[in-house]
DNA sequence: GCGCATCACTGAACCGGGTAAGTTGGGGGA
DNA sequence: TCCCCCAACTTACCCGGTTCAGTGATGCGC
């Protein structure tokens, strides 16, 4: 069974091509009383125009692209990556744009991958996300020209736009808020060194250490596994001196890092105040629950497919700061003993 | 700068771009030597084939779409779907297949969404996963003629594919290993029961405990929620002669029994032993560790993909079982005291 | 030397929409 | 009455690959 065309539609209608063309995309050329025949039968066949066509014709693939590069371990069990797509998902099924996605290992892998997409006209931009510092990527999606949307920041990412969430305000809430509950050892777990958003947490949690006079902040970095949060965390608790509260920049290294504290005899909240960066169902899911940084990743996403979507159809894209994030505090921090 | 097309390749090797057509497709029809040339100038000017013309012309998209239909809280934090999706990535990547996602709430969405992308002629099949009892996509994708995967089972999907593991097998095992430890008294907190997995392992776990006059075998139905999780195991630890063991249909369900078990005093594995169906990161990551039912999540999805790809070449494919679950046996069971 | 098969390639149609340019027919103004 | 204009179409070509029916040229057997 043939997949109906416009050409049916015409001979249906009993008008020419151009004609079920113009009814059906709300342009002008044809009266209302045609329009509304043409678009009832093309409802009744059950029409849907072939993207292949409308894309060979209008280039517009009406698809953007997302590649991950990150360990597929680790894929699995961060929701950040699930919270960004469905953000993406509301605000491109409005517009019947589908995502495609494509899992890679390494950033040259991805550059490959934009590349061909964008070739192929697969795809009508990118959202670039784990962007690092003289990122390879970006000199690459400036000579294709490839509309994309930098999700990660504030950094130099040239004529591409960005959009980010306010990190180092909500570092510098959560130290403030571990110093006034009586902190005043507080370490840091990072995620990877090279990614611009951690050198940006890093810079502000030094900042407001080194403000509020806490010599014995220190950031271990690590790479948002479970393995080095664990890693880390044990590092950290092994020393004389041992922190009294730890910051970790996911919640998979937050969790990790609660196990190990477990493990050691160690009471959380009691000898350990743990705060989770960006805060999912895993964080209430532990006992103690954690004290997390929220931020509505969904809308996050959302907001980032919205400008991806400008910069497609041409329109100036600004640098544009999401949503607050904001602290939720939990059953991971109190006063130490 | 426009993108180079076949014609482009064609006037500067001097031939038709029938010529190029064939060389570049591996077809008969070109000599070795100018099969080169043309190659080796593709190769220079950087050109791919655009997609929509190849699948205008062609009548393949070379995609594949796949639908996601839980709330997007449990999305993000199961590992389940994204091992998946790296599993077909590792299949589709390799014939460069793209995946076509789409986050959808409901199964009627799901029907819409098929309805659409096939009519597009977006995509040339779909994978289909949480199989339900009756499920209302099974006759669409009939009716459309739609290639498709169905990922659960076995059950009855009439003429489409399906690939399933070996879940009865798996909790069989699993009971066994715990009425060894010397547990009597144990209970499952199940997935959605609409679901068929979920009704087979059902199944199979009454029969194993009637089979070893487990008298005290309950299923409590949940909805691989973490909260739901909670809810089902205090209902399961309030009674009087609460569980010595249980089984979770997930493991962000485990993780949750085992905060409520912590919460309420128990202790893990002492009073209660837990095991965790689906291995992931998560389970290593809590402590103690959990004991879970482990398989190859990636290789099954690869499997996934395989068969699709078949059916779309329309290679007959018949119903497979994937690779085999085993029980791996970790700090959070242990005979009861 | 002739006929025929084979090779290497060309030219053109085709896929299904989008759209610029051309063609009606009817109404209104001078 | 004539002319012009405009709405409401139709026609025809475009997008960029794929594919099929030719077309010379060459080789081969007899």
């Amino acid at each position: 069974m043939k997949r109906p065309t416009i050409a049916d539609i015409a001979r249906r209608a009993g008008v020419s091509k151009g004609a079920v063309s113009y009814a059906l995309n709300g342009q002008p050329g044809v009266s209302e009383a045609t329009r509304k025949r043409i678009l009832s039968i093309a409802q009744e066949i059950g029409f849907n125009a072939n993207s292949a066509a409308r894309a060979l014709s209008g280039a517009r693939a009406r698809a953007v692209g997302l590649t991950l590069c990150r360990p597929a371990r680790l894929l699995g069990i961060e929701p950040w990556f699930m919270g960004l797509i469905s953000g993406f998902e509301a605000e491109l099924g409005e517009r019947s744009y589908a995502l495609t996605l494509q899992v890679v290992a390494t950033p040259e892998q991805e550059v490959e991958v934009y590349r061909r997409w964008w070739g192929e006209r697969r795809i009508d931009g990118v959202i670039v996300t784990d962007i690092r510092e003289n990122d390879i990527r970006i000199p690459v999606l400036q000579e294709l020209q490839l509309p994309a949307i930098v999700i990660g920041g504030p950094g130099d990412t040239g004529p591409i736009a960005q959009i980010w969430s306010d990190d180092a305000g909500a570092i510098t809430e959560a130290v403030r808020y571990l110093v006034a509950l009586g902190h005043h050892r507080i370490a840091r777990v990072s995620g990877p060194p090279g990614l611009l958003h951690t050198q940006n947490r890093t810079k502000a949690f030094e900042g407001v250490c080194a403000a509020l006079g806490l010599d014995h902040s220190i950031t271990i970095p690590a790479d948002y596994t479970g393995e080095e949060g664990s890693r880390a965390t044990r590092r950290l608790l092994i020393g004389g001196d041992r922190p009294t509260a730890i910051i970790y920049d996911n919640d998979v290294m937050a969790v990790a890092g609660l196990a190990v504290a477990q493990e050691m005899g160690l009471s959380v909240p009691g000898d350990l105040s743990i705060v989770a960066w960006d805060d999912s169902p895993l964080c209430s899911l532990v006992h103690p629950p954690l004290t997390a940084l929220s931020r509505d990743i969904s809308a996050y996403g959302a907001q980032a497919a919205r400008e991806l979507l400008n910069a497609i159809d041409g329109t100036k894209v600004g640098n544009v700061e999401a949503g607050r994030v904001h602290l939720t505090p939990r059953g991971s921090t109190a006063p130490p003993r």
